[in-house]
RNA sequence: UGGGGUAUGGUGUAACGGUAGCACGACUGACUCUGACUCAGUUAGUCUAGGUUCAAAUCCUAGUACCCCAACCA
C-alpha cells in the first residue's frame, strides 16, 4: 500500500479542481472533460524544450484519461515549411505523444484550416464594431504606439464599419500590397498593457502557405488565432509559456467578443467555447541554447551538420545520439512544472539517459584509444572463444562468444609503466582481470625510439584464471575490457563534448556564437569486438567502463558508426584529477 | 520609469497558518568480474526589514533581485 501523498503539480492541481466541479463538462463516459493540445509553429525543429511541452499536455491527457491534439500554428507562410511540419509530426510521435493512436487520440490540426472560419468571426467583429482596418504601416503603428504616459493614436478606428468590411474583403482578395493595410481590434489606446492597445489581427502577406496554397494572402496574427484554434477543437486547458501571460487578457478579450451577443435565438448564433489559458515556466538547460532561431543559425551557417546533428538540443539530434524517448520522458517528470523560472543542469537530463540505458543496453567490448598488449605466455596461434554476459543486470538477455587471443588491445588509458597509488589497472608487475577472460601481469614495454611512446605493453597471463575467477581466492583491484586484436573490428567512434562551454552562453558577450565549443566533435578509430560488425542503425549499446553508444545513421555494411550517447559516471577521473 | 510575473539547500521541487520534506548533485563508507550499477550515511535552504498571530515559507506593509511585454513573430 503506499500511503505517501502524490504532489500534484499545479496544473494538476487546476484540472482536479475543475474536474471535480465539472467545469468543461464530461465525455460520453461520464468522465470530466480534459481536452490539452501541443500548438508548434512549423517553422524549425522541436527540442529538448517542447518536449517539456509535449510532455505536459500529453501527461494531462493521460492521467486524466482526456484527449491530446497535435495542432500545427501555421499562421505566418513567411516562415513556415513542409520539412518542419514532418519532422515535428516524427519527433512528437517518437516521444510517446500519441495525438492520432490510442486511447488519448485528439487528431491532427492544422490552424490553417480554420482560415475561413476565423475569417467569418473577423467579419462579425467589424460588424459589431469591434475592429476596423488600419492604413497605417508597421513603422507607423510603432510610432504611434505610444507610451507608459500616452496613450497611442490610431487615425482610422473610427472608420464605419461598411468602409473596414469594404476594406477587409479588398484584402483578402489581394487588392492591396504587403504591410499597406491590418485589421486590428478596437480594445484600448491607453491601455497600460500595451498588448491591448488596438493589436492586428490580421496582416497582407502575398506568399505560398504550405498547407493553403495560395489561397490567402492575409494571415491572422497569434493573438487572434490562438484562441479561435482552441475554441474550434474544444481545448479545456490551454497551457502556453510563461511570456504569454500578457497576451491573456487578449486571448480572452477576442472570445469574449465573438461570443458578445451571441446566445439562443440570437442571429450571430450561439456562444463559441471558451477554453482556460494557464502558462508554466520553458524549460531552461545549462550549456544549452534553446531558441528556435539560433538553432536555424547554427544549421544554416554550417556550425552543426544539420538540425540532427546529435550535439543539437533538438528532439531529432538527441534520437540520433542515443538518448531513449522513455529518458527524455523520465527527465521531463522529474523536473516537474511551475510558474517560476529555473535552469535545470544538464547533467540531470544525462543522468535519466543513464538511468534508462544502464537496465536497458546490451553490453559490448571496444576499445576507443588501442594499446597492443601482447601476452608472452599464451600459446601460439590458439584462440579461445570466452563467454561474455550479455547485460550483467539482467542475466536473462544470455551471452555471446567473444574471441581471445595472444595478442589484444586494451585502452591507453588503462595502462601505466608504474602505478600511482590508487591506480587499479595495468602496471608493470600488476596483475588485473580482463573481463571474462584471464588475469593477466604486465611485464616491460616496447617503445618508440623516436618519441619514447608506449606502443606495447608485454604481459603474461595465469591459465587456471579463465572465465575472470582464480581457484585460490586471489582478488584483483581492476578489471579492463579488452578486444582481440586479429579479430577486432575497426569502427568510427563520434565522441561528442558539449556544444557550448559555457553555462549561460552568450552570456559574457551577448553572442552565443562566442561560446561555441570548437571541439565539441572528436573522431576516432575505435578497435570494437567481433560481434560489432554487425551492427545496425539505432542499435544502442554500452561499451564496458567507456559510455553508451548508438549506431549512427553514417553506418554501412562493414562499417559501423557508432555515437557516444553518454559517459558512464567516472569516479577515477575525479581522482585522477585531484592528484 | 508603465504594466505583468517570480523568489525555499549547489540545482530542481513540496508545504495551501501547525515538526521545512523529497529528488538530483557533492562528500564518506559498503559491495562489485564495468572505478558503472546497487546500498548506507553525511551535507546544506524559506530574498531583506518590519508587523499580525499561541504559531508565518504561507497573511499584511515596505523594500530588494531577477524575468516578460511596448513585431504586421509565436
Amino acid at each position: 500500500m503506499d500511503d505517501t501523498p502524490r504532489h500534484l503539480n499545479f496544473l494538476e492541481q487546476i484540472v482536479e479542481a475543475d474536474n471535480a466541479a465539472l467545469k468543461w463538462g464530461a465525455w460520453p463516459n461520464q468522465t470530466p472533460k480534459v481536452h490539452t493540445r501541443f500548438p508548434p509553429e512549423p517553422n524549425g525543429y522541436l527540442h529538448i524544450g517542447h518536449a517539456k511541452s509535449i510532455c505536459l499536455n500529453f501527461g494531462l491527457a493521460k492521467t486524466y484519461a482526456g484527449k491530446f491534439n497535435l495542432r500545427f500554428d501555421d499562421t505566418n507562410p513567411a516562415k513556415e515549411e513542409q520539412e518542419y511540419v514532418d519532422s515535428i509530426i516524427r519527433d512528437v510521435k517518437w516521444l510517446g505523444g500519441d495525438f492520432d493512436t490510442g486511447p488519448h487520440a485528439g487528431g491532427l490540426f492544422y490552424a490553417s484550416n480554420y482560415f475561413e472560419q476565423m475569417y467569418a468571426f473577423a467579419v462579425e467583429l467589424v460588424r459589431k464594431g469591434l475592429a476596423y482596418v488600419c492604413d497605417l504601416s508597421a513603422e507607423e503603428v510603432s510610432k504611434n504606439r505610444g507610451d507608459t504616459k500616452s496613450p497611442a493614436k490610431s487615425p482610422h478606428r473610427d472608420r464605419s464599419a461598411a468602409e473596414s468590411l469594404r476594406l477587409l474583403d479588398e484584402m483578402r482578395h489581394g487588392k492591396h500590397a504587403a504591410g499597406s493595410k491590418t485589421l486590428r481590434a478596437k480594445i484600448d489606446l491607453a491601455s497600460p498593457n500595451f498588448v491591448l492597445r488596438d493589436p492586428v489581427m490580421y496582416r497582407i502577406i502575398h506568399e505560398h502557405h504550405h498547407n493553403t496554397g495560395d489561397a490567402w494572402c492575409i494571415y491572422p496574427m497569434y493573438d487572434w488565432a490562438h484562441g479561435l484554434e482552441d475554441s474550434i477543437e474544444g481545448i479545456t486547458h490551454s497551457i502556453c509559456t510563461l511570456e504569454f501571460r500578457v497576451n491573456r487578457p487578449l486571448y480572452d478579450w477576442f472570445i469574449n467578443a465573438i461570443n458578445k451577443d451571441r446566445g439562443p435565438g440570437s442571429p450571430w448564433g450561439e456562444k463559441i467555447h471558451h477554453p482556460q489559458q494557464i502558462e508554466f515556466a520553458r524549460l531552461n538547460l545549462t550549456y544549452t541554447v534553446m531558441s528556435k532561431r539560433f538553432l536555424l543559425r547554427l544549421v544554416e551557417e554550417k556550425r552543426v551538420k544539420g538540425w540532427d546533428d546529435p550535439r543539437m538540443p533538438t528532439i531529432a539530434g538527441l534520437r540520433r545520439r542515443g538518448y531513449p524517448a522513455h529518458a527524455i520522458r523520465d527527465f521531463c517528470d522529474e523536473i516537474g512544472v511551475t510558474t517560476q523560472e529555473s535552469v535545470i543542469d544538464v547533467t540531470r537530463l544525462e543522468n535519466a539517459v543513464r538511468n534508462r540505458l544502464n537496465a536497458t543496453a546490451p553490453r559490448v567490448m571496444a576499445v576507443l584509444r588501442p594499446l597492443k598488449v601482447t601476452i608472452e605466455n599464451w600459446p601460439a596461434g590458439t584462440v579461445e572463444e570466452l563467454d561474455c554476459l550479455n547485460n550483467p543486470e539482467d542475466p536473462a538477455l544470455g551471452s555471446r562468444k567473444v574471441p581471445f587471443s595472444g595478442t589484444l588491445f586494451i585502452e591507453r588509458d588503462d595502462f601505466m609503466e608504474t602505478a600511482p597509488k590508487k591506480f587499479f589497472r595495468l602496471a608493470i608487475g600488476q596483475e588485473v582481470r580482463l573481463r571474462w577472460a584471464y588475469f593477466i601481469t604486465a611485464t616491460s614495454v616496447v617503445k618508440d625510439p623516436a618519441t619514447g611512446e608506449i606502443i606495447e605493453v608485454r604481459a603474461t597471463y595465469d591459465p587456471a584464471t579463465r572465465g575472470g575467477d582464480s581457484p585460490d581466492g586471489r582478488k584483483v583491484k581492476g578489471t579492463l575490457h579488452w578486444v582481440s586484436a586479429p579479430h577486432a573490428v575497426p569502427l568510427e567512434v563520434r565522441l561528442f563534448d558539449r556544444l557550448f562551454n559555457a553555462e549561460e552562453p552568450g552570456a559574457r558577450t551577448g553572442d552565443q556564437l562566442d561560446d561555441l565549443n570548437p571541439h565539441s566533435l572528436e573522431v576516432l578509430t575505435a578497435m570494437g569486438e567481433r560481434s560489432l560488425s554487425t551492427a545496425k542503425v539505432g542499435d544502442t549499446v554500452q561499451f564496458e567502463r567507456m559510455g553508451y553508444f548508438r549506431a549512427d545513421e553514417d553506418t554501412t555494411p562493414g562499417k559501423p558508426v557508432f555515437n557516444r550517447t553518454v559517459t558512464l559516471k567516472d569516479t577515477w577521473a575525479k581522482v585522477a584529477a585531484k592528484a
